[in-house]
DNA sequence: CTTGGCACTCGGGAACACAGAGTGCCAGAC
DNA sequence: GTCTGGCACTCTGTGTTCCCGAGTGCCAAG
């Protein structure tokens, strides 16, 4: 039903429509595209796309647009990931490298993808859910507080001040450390509830309610970012870009962690690519806006995902070679430090 | 020349432009406040305002408009910094004292202030020069590497992964972390140079390598953050106001630190407020907005900047309110931990 | 100094016409 | 059967004109 033709005509459509963002023609394609039939052709083509659903048009007399199922069908079947120039291979390198923690990673990472696809990015703060402890410290701040302070393998550090139920002396705080760090070094995370939960026992009675104290610290940090952070970049690209539905929707979207969250999305798999279009995505605030994202990490593990926010009306073969490269990027800097 | 009866007359008009957004005649005026006067007579005094350059119509037979000077007129005489109503307050406290790390007081704060506002946040994170060393901490993670962390009693972290020249034990690194900490414990951040400086010397030979590649990146870490982070909540509430400036410029000026940090400004009294009104403030992208900031800090140590941006027309004295309130809050937090 | 009256000026909205782009359909050509 | 050219039709967007109303500035009188 869907021959060669036709999906040569839904081809240039997008292509076109998203070059111009004005609804294409029959007369338009034709002329910029040489597809070897005349215009009328097309139009029976284009007739048949729009009953399938493929395209649509605004109103009656004018051109065609893609509606979200024919940017599906051009993404999936279409369209090719356009790898990136050698210079910006180069310069998204270049850039990364220079950053000196993690917090400094993610910052460079959303505004290189930013300005790369220049649309809105969007980064997951790696997750502590895949990570293993490097180290615990506590540190004695005064007589009846210290500060908890748990690092990670991907270089992540929580902190929390703790109120303690006793003045206590730096050796009992020395001992409970090096008993912290023998039970839980190198341990993943989704294991430290268990490998701490008998430590109290192996205490004398005496230095219990300090260690309940701080275990309950440690174990309230962990679920706490369970809702991970979420920073993003680039809305003034927003700008220039009309929506369908209003900015404001997405400027607040932006600012959700929690729908940022279920934007980026899960895969299990690490090099995909997901694309989501228009209605597909599970927030009502976006229709109209395309999500492009993958995953990275260090090593075969998924640590988080990142990508770009944009109309649906935007150039997905750029924007997806320009997510995976970066994804891949951030996935080597993570993996050599 | 301006007597009472012209400022009462400026004052209304600046009140009822910021309501309805729209020119002010002097019918209206005349209608909604009571000034004991006819609209004539009120139109003289509008003449008059206007030719000071208080007030200016956007077109021949329009109603007036505060220029920048008639705004600074109105915050700098003509207004009183309304408090917030206890309700608020109560909201603010009990929002801010759930936070858990600095992270996350700054976090609260910019949401706070944006949502209080219905404006865009800025807050600055507390500087490091104003605060002294609580700890330092060497983690090793591999031979040759090992993470260096500097904890502040703002409860500020700062970490670097390091490479070290050689492969060094865990004793040596022990005894470099006691010699930090004895000389650096509550040592201000900007005498840490000094202090460190004859260090290498008082190691033997062997270990001063190691020691000056930790040094180097503990200063470095220092200046590095000169340029202080600044974060920005509630970009969604620009999309209602209609700026004379792109919304695009706005976007990208809160997206630079440098620009933002030069519009927050400085000023060495903590309590003040400081309000830049259109064209008084240094960037050119954003003409047509104001920001009103004030500066927090824990005890009697300014260690940052907070504050608020929006359109020229905003309601003055509430949102200096708030700016003042919450930067009131924000810095018995810190006090407090 | 204030006030009412009056002529004047614009901006914005409504009504209207029109050009242009694009479509759907049909009959004929290959 | 598929493609093509022709043709009538349908819209939208734009430019024009017109008019109403809000608001002003000025002036002469209270």
């Amino acid at each position: 039903m869907v021959d060669d033709r036709k999906l040569a005509v839904l081809r240039a459509i997008v292509e076109d429509y998203v070059s111009t963002n004005e609804p294409v023609g029959s007369k338009a394609l034709a002329d910029r595209h040489s597809l070897g039939v005349s215009p009328a052709t097309i139009r029976n083509d284009m007739a048949v796309l729009e009953e399938q659903g493929y395209i649509a048009q605004p109103h009656t007399s004018a051109g065609r647009v893609p509606t979200d199922k024919g940017y599906r069908l051009f993404v999936d079947r279409l369209s090719q990931v356009k790898p990136l120039s050698s210079a910006e291979r180069k310069a998204i390198e270049s850039f990364l490298a220079g950053a000196v923690d993690i917090d400094d990673v993610v910052m460079r990472t959303v505004r290189l993808l930013a300005q790369l696809t220049r649309q809105v990015a969007v980064v997951q703060y790696p997750t502590l859910t895949n990570s293993t402890v490097r180290h615990v410290e506590l540190v004695p701040l005064s007589e009846r507080r210290l500060m908890f302070v748990l690092i990670t393998n991907t270089g992540r550090v929580e902190q929390r001040v703790v109120e303690l139920p006793d003045v206590v002396d730096e050796q009992r705080v020395a001992h409970l450390r090096a008993m912290l760090n023998t039970s839980l070094d190198g341990c993943g995370l989704t294991s430290v509830p268990d490998k701490v939960a008998d430590l109290p026992e192996r205490l004398p009675a005496e230095d219990r309610p300090l260690a309940a104290t701080i275990l309950s610290v440690l174990l309230e940090s962990l679920v706490d970012r369970h809702d991970e952070k979420i920073v993003f970049a680039g809305a003034a690209n927003l700008a220039g870009a009309d929506f369908t539905v209003g900015l404001r929707d997405v400027l607040e979207a932006l600012e959700e962690q929690v729908v940022l969250m279920r934007l980026l999305g899960e895969t299990s798999d690490l090099s995909a690519l997901t694309v989501r279009i228009g209605s597909e995505n599970p927030y009502t605030g976006l229709q109209g806006t395309s999500i492009v994202a993958a995953g990275y990490g260090s090593g075969d593990k998924q640590l988080a995902r990142l990508g770009v926010l944009g109309p649906t009306r935007m150039d997905y073969p750029v924007t997806m070679g320009a997510v995976r490269a970066v994804a891949r990027y951030v996935s080597q800097i993570l993996a050599a430090s």
